[in-house]
DNA sequence: CCAGTTTTAGACCTGTAGTTCAAGAAAGGT
DNA sequence: ACCTTTCTTGAACTACAGGTCTAAAACTGG
């Protein structure tokens, strides 16, 4: 009945989000993601509507991604202790594995759009709040099975843990793998019973 | 023998910092500066030759100023955790000061630039670095002082601390001020001998 | 009070961001 | 084959970013 379209949405959106990721929000013109996704710009604006909808998008995109491996991370067999460590290590590695240290889309975004735009405030928080519960699930199981210390609060704990998390993910920008590595071993040395 | 200039040097970076830190370095146009800074644009080019001057400028500025309260600070009476206590809170508490939550010019600097400008990265360490030093410093006091563990090395537990800073920089973005202090407070209880 | 120098305000310039639009292309229904 | 609909391509458009330039203005030593 009509000309179908010749791409991908998720395909589209996915070269988006790694754009968006590596040259920040502002920095990606409409050029720039004609060029990452191969889709000519009208044609952008045509099934996406603005750079701010692309934007939000990719976004969700990158949230629902991470709410999958952080699933995957804590899933796994070992102390509570090892799975928040795996957690930490894992987006340490994966930013030091880039070419250019770009960090977490969450966090680039928080800092660069959250003061300035609410809706984008609050599709940061609804992903960082979705993580945060994944970490307060997996504490609490440790306080029930022992591996944790019992007078720790899931809740706050895992505020603690995300908080480390973002910390990282600055640090990341400048400072070398000992280092941070160093500082999620830190930060996790206060799950110890002494 | 010429003209003088009709405005302070000092002034002038002084406001162009609060623009940059409210506004992003992207987002804070010629004329925005002009505006804030209530010179003409010609003069400020002339005085400062570009934006990206001008912000080296007022990143230099805020570093030495987040030096000299971290300084004052930490010498303050009182035992190494109300210190730093009052290291974190004092952050969080003039991040929720703000109409608009800016957060840190240094993490939003990290955040923006430092991926993509290798010299403002070095500026941004430089200033991290110090105040690291500073930390670092009075952790050690308080290691021979008795009143932090022993076995806590006082360089990893400041960058531990830098960490924390940081991460609240920019949990402040969204969250709000129980979370924060919730957040600084399990930070700090690593200290603790247990 | 003039000469010489530097500053100033703002007009001006070039390039690009972000978006829209017009014209044609690829379907599917009839 | 034709019509309708939706997509594509790329040119076109407006606004503004970032920076330069100019003509007047403000100082000061002589």
């Amino acid at each position: 009945m009509a000309r179908p379209r010749n791409f991908d949405d998720d395909v589209v959106v996915e070269r988006a989000m790694q754009a968006f990721w590596t040259l920040g929000y502002a920095n990606t013109s409409p050029a720039a993601l004609a060029e990452a996704t191969g889709v000519g710009k009208g044609s952008l604006y045509n099934a996406f509507g603005s750079k701010r909808e692309l934007f939000e998008r990719a976004l969700e995109r990158y949230d629902r991604l991470g709410a999958e491996v952080t699933a995957e991370l804590l899933a796994r067999p070992g102390t509570t202790r090892e799975c928040l460590r795996a957690f930490l290590y894992d987006s340490v590695k994966s930013d030091l594995a880039q070419p250019i240290r770009r960090g977490c889309l969450a966090v680039n975004t928080a800092v660069e759009l959250a003061g300035h735009d609410p809706e984008i405030a609050r599709a940061v928080r609804r992903g960082v709040d979705r993580t945060m519960a994944a970490l307060e699930w997996r504490i609490a199981q440790g306080v029930r099975d022992g591996d944790v210390r019992p007078d720790l609060a899931p809740r706050a704990t895992a505020e603690y843990v995300m908080n480390t998390l973002a910390g990282l993910r600055v640090m990341a920008r400048t400072y070398d793998a000992a280092t941070l590595f160093r500082i999620a071993d830190t930060a996790l040395a206060v799950l110890d019973s002494a």
